[in-house]
DNA sequence: AGCACGCCGACT
DNA sequence: GTCGGCGTGCTC
């Protein structure tokens, strides 16, 4: 990489370049042309971070996407204001991914900048004001007014001030206005700070003084002057204890943390005694926010079925850049990652290994921390900046070879990847949804291993239909491994009917008698239970008996979601709470009920049938904090609780042999999925939750209740046959020109005018319609849900052929539309969203 | 996306 | 009168 970087600089310098293209992380559709500044010459070199302004008041952080030497027609370049970087922060491959994510997935490159760049690693630039050095109140022409005299009383006080400090010194929310005609008046000036957010972590240390440590007698002597003091006395033994300077005085060098040495009840008081007299010296040690941990222990051996499975992922790859690894819950589909992760790094090369968000703070990270110690990088969404900050310089500086993370880790500095694992790869949360870009990890991961020369192993148990068709077409290389690890058997299946119990009234509590039944069973042989409740699509809410009334959200056209915990009425879509009302707002009656089932009231439900039995509940609330996750698994995995309910969470990590029983709550909300996918989605959920019951000896049991048992769909998913059940499918899709045999794009038409929505949704329609390309464009249609945050949306679908260059011609297309439309005056503030691939 | 500018209604 | 709400236009 360095060499790569010394050629180009010195074509660059050489060449006399004064121009550069800047990406800034700004939604608008094209790079920033600035100039350089002699000074800065030197400097410029692709993927550097520079500081530029931008409009009148904003300072960014952007990136050097290129350098050349045509100065701009139409405007006067602005100066580059600072080089960040000496080694750049972005290297060349991570801009060819960031062009090419922006063209796939139809958005800005600014976009993709946005959500690629730790937040840290941009600078914040906060507008100060300061005293005008020339102005003199007395000999001053214009009048201040009493808010501007305070004001300039406060900076008598202080250099600088914030837009937030005036704010609060007034009490007045807009302050621009009052600044700007002080700076009018000649009396202050404003400027911009520009800060580093990334800050490192520096922690206070205590040491001997040097002296001491290298003299025996001396350290002796100085137990004496201590006598009679014993908390003195108690912070030297310990110190002493913890650095045992006599055997080794060298260790005095690291001396330990204040925090360590100062235990409970130890004052700080003494240690500071101690410092003034000479015998201990504190100083600032910059330490790493990632904990050093060390690799305890070797890969397992792998099994002769793991083994084989090994050996023929590694021949795929001498001819697939990609290979499926198929393997059922509890395969050891692990295992064959460490094998391959070794490999991988010993010749040399880089890896990344993407989990969905839930499966990363499980046991899974510790089994690979365990092997790879500290060459391993974690990245997660729950770090804060400062720790992302320092993932990615650990990649950049090679500290990390191997990086665990979550869906953005795509986005780290690697330079020479050689393998790529996506585990879980059918999992829908690696597809972005909300802001762009809304890129799908996966498919991203496969472009950056191509980029990179390297390979792309996707793992999963029930793999998504693209995956698994590639896999048929030859695309792929397939590996499988069908056989539970230690020959552990599958689980057996019973569907529970809730409409035939309610019938006979056996209905307890929304409990069928097979669950009851086997829930019992399973607490009298102290087993653990497992009940699954898929919360998509899906909303308890408050109703009034009398007249029907149900909260609605003010500014969407949804029910309000009842949330138990918080005694609340919230909306999913925009945020939107209010406090659940005494009485119906409409017809003051109070008797107000819950409907439909959460996993709230199931676990209340639950608890009264078995009022022995412990109980938990995961599910986005009880897990938000960071640890939140972690506890409750730790809980269930030591025993302390015996009936777990959850949603898609619990189908990730929980890897506990005491699990017999697991029950599906509401099994047909799993099979209306509204869309082509719904069987898929139901295959993959049943089979995942299933995963969780039973292990080597015990034969799981799962139970699904369901109002509509003879569903065809059940009987497919729950033969168990993969293969089978996606030829079936398969066959659909290409009848029906869905994907794989089709690419689809979804358009969103957003404005808070119905018509204009409307309207401009079907003048997108026939702009599309006009494009010469294979495809079939449908729509537009009022969106499933009318009207989010005050804007109505209009939905538009396009199946593109997926040969030849399609795709390309119409993503090309389409931007010109778009552009087009948006500049018409009566689409000035409609909002156009493009989901490419949405799943 | 921000942010400034400008227009308009509501209140000290 | 002026505060602050929102529509509109611009960013090298």
């Amino acid at each position: 990489m360095e060499s790569l970087f010394a050629e180009q600089d010195l074509a660059e310098t050489s060449g006399g370049n004064n121009f550069a293209d800047i990406i800034l992380p700004v939604p608008i559709p094209r790079m920033f042309t600035y100039k350089i500044p002699a000074l800065l010459r030197s400097q410029i070199q692709i993927g550097a971070r520079v500081i530029v302004q931008f409009g009148k008041k904003k300072v960014l952080t952007g990136i050097i996407g290129k350098v050349h030497n045509k100065p701009p027609q139409a405007y006067e370049a602005k100066p580059i204001l600072d080089v960040l970087d000496i080694q750049p922060s972005v290297n060349p491959l991570q801009i060819r991914f960031w062009v090419w994510m922006a063209e796939y997935y139809c958005c800005h490159i600014g976009e993709v900048m946005f959500a690629a760049l730790p937040s840290g690693l941009r600078l914040s630039s906060e507008s100060k004001i300061q005293l005008n050095p020339n102005f003199n109140p007395e000999t001053s022409k214009y009048p201040l007014d009493l808010r501007e005299e305070k004001i300039l009383e406060a900076l008598e006080n202080k250099d600088e001030l914030s837009y937030e400090d005036c704010e609060k010194i007034l009490g007045v929310k807009t302050i621009h206005p009052i600044l700007k005609s002080l700076v009018a008046k000649e009396a202050i000036l404003i400027f911009e700070r520009v800060q580093e957010k990334y800050t490192p972590k520096v922690e206070t240390r205590v040491r001997l003084v040097p002296e001491l440590a290298a003299d025996k007698n001396a350290l002796q002597a100085i137990f004496e002057t201590v006598q009679g003091k014993p908390k003195q006395e108690s912070i030297l033994l310990k110190y002493l204890r913890d650095v045992p300077v006599f055997q080794n005085p060298k260790l005095n060098e690291n001396g330990l943390d204040k925090a360590s040495l100062l235990e409970e009840g130890d004052s700080e008081s003494s240690l500071k005694t101690l410092i003034k007299n000479g015998i201990f010296e504190s100083f600032k040690h910059v330490v790493n926010r990632i904990e050093e941990e060390k690799a305890e222990r070797e890969a397992y051996d792998l099994s002769s079925t793991q083994q084989a499975a090994f050996e023929e992922i590694k021949t795929h790859f001498e001819s697939k850049q990609c290979v499926l690894l198929h393997g059922v819950t509890g395969s050891g589909k692990t295992e064959i990652y460490i094998k391959l992760i070794q490999e991988v790094l010993e010749s040399g090369s880089q890896v990344l290994m993407l989990l969905p968000e839930i499966a990363l703070t499980t046991q899974i990270v510790s089994r690979l921390r365990q092997v790879f110690g500290s060459q391993m990088g974690v990245y997660h969404s729950k770090y804060s900046d400062n720790e992302r900050v320092e993932v990615w310089n650990g990649v950049l500086s090679g500290r990390f070879s191997f990086v665990v993370g979550v869906r953005s880790s795509v986005f780290l500095p690697f330079d020479s990847l050689g393998l790529i694992i996506v585990d879980e790869e059918h999992e829908p949360s690696y597809k972005q949804f909300d802001p762009a870009p809304r890129f799908h990890a996966r498919d991203a991961a496969i472009m950056l291993a191509y980029f990179h020369q390297a390979r792309t192993l996707l793992g999963s148990a029930t793999p998504s239909f693209e995956s698994y068709y590639n896999a048929t077409q030859g695309k792929y290389g397939l590996t499988e491994l069908q056989h539970r690890f230690g020959d552990a058997s599958m689980p057996e299946y019973h569907l529970a009917n809730l409409s035939a119990d309610r019938k006979k009234n056996l209905l307890k509590l929304d409990s069928t008698r097979m669950m009851r039944e086997k829930i019992q069973a399973a607490l009298d042989r102290q087993e653990q239970v497992l009940i699954f409740q898929n919360r998509r699509g899906y909303s308890p809410y408050v109703q009034c008996e009398d007249c029907g009334w149900t909260g609605q959200c003010v500014q969407c056209d949804v029910s309000l979601t009842y949330h138990q915990f918080a005694e609340e009425l919230r909306c999913h879509y925009c945020g939107y709470k209010e406090k659940i009302p005494q009485s119906c707002p409409a017809c003051g009656s109070t008797q107000l009920t819950t409907q439909g089932i959460g996993t709230e009231r199931i676990e209340e439900s639950l608890s009264l049938l078995f009022p022995e039995a412990r109980m938990g509940r995961m599910d986005l609330d009880t897990t938000r904090n960071k640890y939140g996750y972690q506890r409750l698994l730790d809980e269930f995995g030591a025993g302390q609780i015996d009936i777990l309910v959850g949603t898609q969470m619990i189908t990730k990590g929980l890897d506990f042999g005491k699990v017999t029983v697991v029950g599906i709550w509401d099994g047909d909300r799993i099979l209306n999925f509204p869309d082509f996918r719904a069987g898929e989605r139901a295959y993959q959920q049943i089979t995942q939750v299933a995963g969780r019951a039973g292990r080597r000896d015990v034969k799981g049991q799962v139970v699904i209740q369901s109002r509509n048992p003879e569903n065809e769909l059940f009987d497919k998913v729950l033969r168990g046959d993969y293969f089978e059940f996606f030829r079936q499918e398969m066959f659909d899709r290409k009848k029906f020109y869905y994907p794989p045999y089709v690419k689809l794009v979804k358009i969103t038409t957003r404005h808070a005018d119905f018509k204009i929505a409307e309207k401009a949704a079907h003048a997108l329609h026939r702009e599309m319609a006009n494009v010469q390309a294979k495809k079939i464009v449908l729509g537009p249609e009022k969106g499933i849900i009318a009207r989010i945050k005050n804007q109505y949306q209009f939905e538009s679908m396009i199946k593109l052929d997926r040969s030849g260059n399609t795709q390309a011609v119409f993503k090309e297309q389409l931007a010109k539309i778009l552009e087009e439309l948006q500049s018409r005056p009566e689409f000035r503030s409609v909002r156009w969203v493009v989901d490419v691939d949405q799943s």
